[in-house]
DNA sequence: CAGTGGTCTAGACCACCAA
DNA sequence: TGGTGGTCTAGACCACTGG
């Protein structure tokens, strides 16, 4: 008993009536931010339902971002659900000699804790998809930073930067844990670099394993994988930063100028 | 027998190592695009796991993006991975002047046959959200034109234009299903708007129900979801458009000048 | 028709958390 | 300790696809 269809005849799965059902009393504010949602238990009860399907319905409801679910604890409703904002004056050259680094510089914006914690800074093949963006042969050992940041703690997003050998060679900052004040696009620009643009190009999917084990993730959550490319005035890229984020911490606006 | 500290005293669970292991198998090769993937009571034999444990593995490849499921046929992995790019001068005045709204100019680059089709043009007071980016009060009546964009006759992105009464007026074509040559930022053009800049916002999530429903998802799927504000050279936001996107159909590009 | 994925059940055992 | 979520099993029935 139970069935979709035996339920009133419908198609839509019983799963995904709870799930709109939860949805809806969070966006409604019947949950407000940082209420416990029902334990999975009671859900079974007041839906008539067995665990598997409790279990599916929240999984969507987690997708859905606007959720956060503990181990023993429970799922509680998400304070602040869209929290760090990337935007495209985050690259000013301004903040960099303030000694501002990009992420600083929004996190300044945004009332929440930041943090860096450099993993590894590191020569090292450089990848086979990044290869190509910094015009050098696959295989090519290039310069890696690799580094992770937190907001209030928690993991939020890990980025590695790659830069050519040459380039890296002349800016012994480099393979420091810390470049210093205003980041190592700063450190660029004191060598002589003068940056023309950064293109960024990006896609969302479903976390990997990798991934939901260094952010801290449930499987199949959603991140932003976003490669950027730092291009110099001679046409030259001289860094390639790709960087993976837990898609719920990020609301990212872009300004585009109007041409011909 | 076969829990995930048995098998070898892992943390990681059984689901998550036969997801690992197909996604190694798309990513190397050994199954390449178009290809079906085991099916699940293969999966089952294989593995020596029981169904719910190969359906949760499933659905975490899905999440991937990579492999497309159909019912009673298989799972195959996808041709394409990431197909449509969205890219920073798809809004060039000289597409417009040539007669090729943004969709089609992108389309042209990718070589899938577009679609657009018109869901609703009418008039509905503003959503919330959108209310202060119009710079309008909250329950004001506007110009709402509701499409959907496909790729090869499948839905990939849904669209709503949200235009001031007083705009909207004066351009009666704004009504129409079909806006004309060029699209409707031709026809505001002809009317003497002069366009400053778009501002694009972005997240990404899972998807909803509804929206699961009209772009054909899977549920749990990522979408992004991206609102564009179109700015005139005086200032004003004459058009709000947002849209939400299978995540795994677009790759967005973003150049971003530097400045001071 | 046989084979595939999709939904659901009932019950087991585990790991985590808080009192 | 009792309650919570996390993993897994074994089996049922359904709906869709293709020959």
């Amino acid at each position: 008993m139970g069935r979709a269809h035996e339920t009133g005849g419908r198609a839509v799965p019983q799963y995904a009536r709870i799930a709109a059902d939860l949805l809806r009393q969070i966006e409604d504010g019947t949950l407000p931010p940082g209420e416990l949602l029902p334990s999975e238990a009671e859900l079974m009860r007041t839906y008539n339902v067995s665990a598997g399907t409790v279990r599916k319905a929240m999984a969507e409801v987690r997708a859905g971002g606007r959720v956060e679910t503990r181990h023993g604890k429970g799922s509680l409703v998400k304070k602040r659900p869209p929290v760090r904002q990337r935007s495209s004056d985050r690259f000013r050259r301004s903040h960099r000699t303030k000694g501002q680094a990009a992420y600083l510089a929004e996190a300044a914006q945004s009332g929440a804790v930041p943090g860096v914690r450099v993993l590894s800074v590191e020569h090292r093949a450089v990848p086979d998809d990044v290869a190509p963006l910094l015009r050098v042969a696959p295989g090519t050992e290039v310069l890696a930073r690799r580094r992770l940041y937190l907001r209030d703690g928690v993991p939020v997003e890990t980025a590695t930067s790659f830069i050519p050998r040459d380039v890296a060679d002349a800016i012994p900052q480099l393979r420091a844990e810390n470049p210093g004040s205003g980041g190592i696009y700063a450190r660029f620009e004191g060598a002589g670099h003068e940056f023309a643009e950064f293109v960024e190009t990006l896609q969302a999917r479903g976390a990997t394993a990798a991934e939901t084990e260094v952010l801290g993730l449930t499987p199949g959550t959603p991140v932003i994988h976003l490669v950027r490319e730092a291009v110099t005035t001679l046409g030259r890229v001289i860094e390639v930063c790709d960087t993976v984020m837990a898609a719920d911490q990020f609301v990212l606006t872009y300004r585009i100028p109007a041409v011909d």
